[in-house]
RNA sequence: GCGGGCGUAGCUCAGUGGUAGAGCGUCACGUUGCCAACGUGAAUGUCGUGAGUUCGAAUCUCAUCGCCCGCUCCA
């Protein structure tokens, strides 16, 4: 319980923080916001976008087997009629008045058993996946005289097993769990509909894609025709991708607008266990390279009864936020599902040819699919940091600190003046447009005293402060401040850009 | 969607029917000269929003929006 609260705090004060700071604002404020959606301010856009550059640079650019792919958000309806989205995301739902409880229409069973002079034996609502599960968990339920009539009657039974929204308008089915009352069923859309062009008819209905992956799918052929690429080879996006999550939760980990970056990566099926290994090992990795302890990262192995229908394999990123553990990318061995479904549904051919075996297949795929928004909460609350450090008269102050990985730190590098004269200002803004020059994002600062200068930066996750002082006048040397041991050292003022440059590579 | 808690300055919060507050932060000037310095001054509020009760509402009532916790959901 103590570690709970405390967990809490700490969402508290990161999410306080990076109000405070420009990283995350929610959305429409002004207007009293809007649940499930978010805005990143100056640092948090540098910080996610640092992000994508980063996993973009890693998957595409520096690797000859993946492209790159940029799709519409709003496809043709029918790319989600194939995929399985217009049918599998409507489940309706029912709620217990009494105990709150909430159940699939589809799984809750009214079970009726009668002898053979229609008198009632049983009745029971029960929770099951089938009819015949519900059969058995009634009569698992039943009392020992029920039982003994089972017995006696053994052959003479009829039974009747109706799912809650089979049963006719009069017929209430109470609660499986509480015997209460249940609601009407309803629908729950988790897609975003929206209309293609002014007129809002039932023609016109088009949805916001709730993911980026069948973008890919679509363009397969089109990519596989350009790009002359042969098999094992991958498809990487990064998009926005939309779902109306039932209840956003836990700041912008469940957003209803959100970023995703996927790879397919399409190979042959007797090649798929092995790319999956190594994608869910790489994938894994990526994200301890980036700053995120691996006791805090777990790689979690689905159970097979966990799988989705299309899924042979798949495994979760998680990672131990202060509110749980959550996913951060699921890694998926799809098979061939994708591209048949859609070759069955466009009738277009989305075989690949292989010249040296004269086979013609529909490849398997890996999907590592990552939450951008996700990635970059995580990496928040692993930077967030509390320690110790001494004030000017030696008495031990806190202080908090984004210890984020320099290559996603929103800035790189702080260029100050000591103070505001005596030629100070003029050789930082030199140093600072060398940064840039340099291509480094550079923040420059004169204001206030120097000490607060540097705790600012600590809170905006700086690695490094370089400081003008009265020596650099006479000798064209500067200070440089590491943000995690606060150590100083001199160097010349002409090695800055190659200093930082090697520290956050 | 249900239940509970919360919503007052940029941030953290005090204020239980009678003049809108504190600390921190921000800005300016001076001083200072390497780790949240000091002095002086300044700006910043639809008290989440809308109705109602009342002579009078930040405060009481209702609705609504948002945030947090639990349940639920998580293709």
């Amino acid at each position: 319980m103590a570690a709970e609260n405390k967990d809490n705090t700490l969402m508290e004060k990161l999410s306080a923080l990076c109000k405070r700071r420009g990283f995350i604002f929610q959305s429409s404020e002004i207007y009293g916001g809007i649940n499930g959606f978010w805005d990143y301010g100056p640092l948090g856009v540098e910080l996610k976008r640092n992000v994508k550059n980063a996993w973009w640079e890693d998957v595409v650019r520096r690797r000859d087997d993946i492209v790159g792919l940029d799709c519409s958000i709003i496809m043709n309806p029918k790319v989600w009629e194939a995929s399985g989205h217009v049918g599998g995301f409507n489940d309706p739902m029912v709620d217990c008045k009494e105990c709150k409880a909430r159940f699939r229409v589809d799984k809750v069973f009214t079970v009726v058993i009668r002898d053979k002079n229609d008198g009632i034996i049983l009745t029971a609502v029960v929770e099951a996946d089938d009819e015949q599960s519900a059969l058995q968990e009634a009569r698992r339920s039943a009392n020992s005289k029920t039982r003994r009539k089972f017995a006696n009657t053994k052959d003479d039974l009829s039974e009747t097993v109706l799912r809650t929204d089979e049963l006719s308008k009069d017929e209430v089915c109470p609660c499986p769990k509480c015997g209460g009352e249940l609601t009407e069923p309803r629908q729950f859309n988790l897609m975003f509909k929206s209309h293609a062009g002014a007129s809002e008819d039932s023609a016109s209905v088009v949805y916001l894609r709730p993911e980026t992956a069948q973008g890919i799918f679509a363009n397969f052929k089109n990519v596989l025709d350009t790009s002359r690429l042969k098999l094992p080879f991958g498809i990487a996006q990064i998009g926005k991708a939309f779902r109306n999550e039932i209840n956003p939760r836990n700041y912008t980990f469940r957003s209803r607008e959100f970023e995703q970056m996927e790879i397919e990566f399409f190979c042959r099926a007797d090649e798929a266990d092995k790319w999956y290994e190594y994608w869910r090992d790489a994938r894994f990795q990526w994200y301890i390279d980036h700053g995120l302890k691996s006791e805090k990262l777990r790689l979690r192995n689905h159970e097979t009864d966990e799988l989705a229908h299309y899924a042979r394999a798949c495994a979760d990123v998680e990672y131990e936020f202060p509110f749980g553990v959550s996913e951060l990318e699921g890694i998926a061995n799809r098979t061939d599902y994708d591209l048949k479904a859609h070759q069955e549904a466009s009738g277009r051919d989305m075989t690949y040819f292989d010249d040296e075996t004269r086979e013609r297949f529909i490849p398997y795929v890996i999907e590592p699919s990552g939450g951008v928004d996700r990635a970059v909460l995580a990496f928040l609350c692993e930077a967030y940091t509390e320690d110790e450090q001494p004030d000017d008269k030696g008495k031990m102050q806190s202080r908090v600190v984004m210890k984020f990985h320099p290559r996603i730190a929103p800035i790189k590098v702080a260029v100050f003046p000591l103070v505001k004269k005596e030629g100070m200002p003029e050789v930082a803004r030199k140093i600072h447009a060398a940064c840039r020059d340099a291509g480094l994002a550079s923040f420059y600062d004169e204001k206030g005293a120097i000490g607060r200068r540097y705790r600012r930066q600590d809170e905006a996750g700086t690695p490094l402060c370089v400081t003008v002082d009265g020596q650099t006048i006479e000798d064209d040397t500067v200070t440089i401040r590491d943000r995690d041991s606060l150590l100083q050292q001199r160097i010349a003022a002409g090695d800055v850009v190659s200093f930082v440059q090697e520290r956050i590579s």
